[in-house]
DNA sequence: TCCCAGGCCGTCG
DNA sequence: CGACGGCATGGG
């Protein structure tokens, strides 16, 4: 079984990175993760400094959990008062996953207005009833529907994946990506805003979605995506930001203030958001 | 039964 | 631009 021994500069935590809400589809049994990322079942455990895994290589695993990524320089920079300091004391190790970006951009059009266990079981409905069955031991593993899939499938199908009205935005936006396969290298290219304007043109896409694309598969660290906890948590912790109102104004907002890295700053804050949302932002443990 | 959830779209000032 | 109602569905 392929392994990768973490050093101690370069910390990672395994479950925080897969429990946070960034990524839908990963389950955990008896201390093993599993996933399928792309067409690969993954299966993986940690054990302290070290990562066991299967159904990838060592450089993919690297990649799509941001081993790569100086973790200490990045918390460093974004540590710029207290409120961010008890999210990043709490949560240190979590990593911004590189998620496959057809995957996010359909997950994220299925996250809106909904919460996490609602999205997650909407995600895993999409891969069973038009995912593809993934070879490998155990059977009821399904890869995420392709847009081609996804822009052909019956109205019966996709309605039996309970996904109310994001349901003709999903197929609506599969229909586009399908027919200009560039999109994903477009965006690529694209500096942050062009890139989100770019993401924009896509239905059941607004502001908050373009950005948790942009930051979660797209490694623009600029994007701070704006949902309602991060609202509550920017508007009662940062009382000094002024009055912010719109969905601009907070993420300009915190990207002055926590800088480049201002998407990771964001999963911190949200990962914390329970503690921090709670009245008077009370930072007792 | 309520209220809320990783919001977006169309419409109207 | 900004504000506002409607929206399908499920969790707590």
């Amino acid at each position: 079984m392929p392994r990768i021994t973490l050093t101690p500069d370069q910390p990672f935590s395994l479950d925080l990175s897969l429990s946070c809400g960034q990524v839908f589809s990963w389950e955990k049994e008896g201390g093993v993760w599993t996933g399928v990322v792309g067409s690969r079942v993954i299966r993986i455990t940690q054990r302290g400094d070290s990562l066991s895994f299967s159904g990838a290589d060592p450089g993919f695993i690297r990649h799509y959990f941001g081993l790569d990524d100086d973790l200490p320089d990045i918390l460093s920079s974004i540590d710029r008062d207290p409120i961010i300091h008890a999210a990043i004391e709490r949560n240190r190790g979590l990593r911004i996953i590189r998620q496959p970006p057809w995957e996010c951009l359909a997950s994220y059009i299925c996250a809106t207005y909904a919460n996490i266990p609602g999205i997650k079981r909407r995600i895993f409905l999409l891969r069973q009833n038009l995912g593809d069955p993934v070879p490998g031991r155990r059977d009821g593993v399904y890869s995420f529907p392709s847009p081609h899939t996804l822009a052909g499938a019956e109205p019966c199908v996709l309605s039996g994946c309970r996904l109310g009205y994001r349901s003709a935005y999903l197929a609506k936006t599969a229909r586009l990506i399908a027919g200009d396969p560039a999109w994903e290298e477009r965006v690529h290219r694209l500096p942050y805003r062009e890139a989100q304007k770019e993401l924009l043109r896509f239905s059941g896409v607004g502001k908050k979605v373009a950005d948790c694309v942009l930051l979660f598969a797209f490694g623009k660290w600029e994007a701070f995506p704006v949902d309602t906890w991060i609202q509550r948590i920017i508007t009662t912790c940062y009382p000094d930001a002024g009055p912010l109102k719109t969905y601009d104004q907070i993420s300009a907002f915190c990207r002055s203030h926590f800088g480049p890295w201002a998407g990771y700053a964001q999963e911190y804050l949200y990962c914390h958001r329970t503690t921090l949302a709670r009245p008077c932002g009370d930072l007792s443990p």
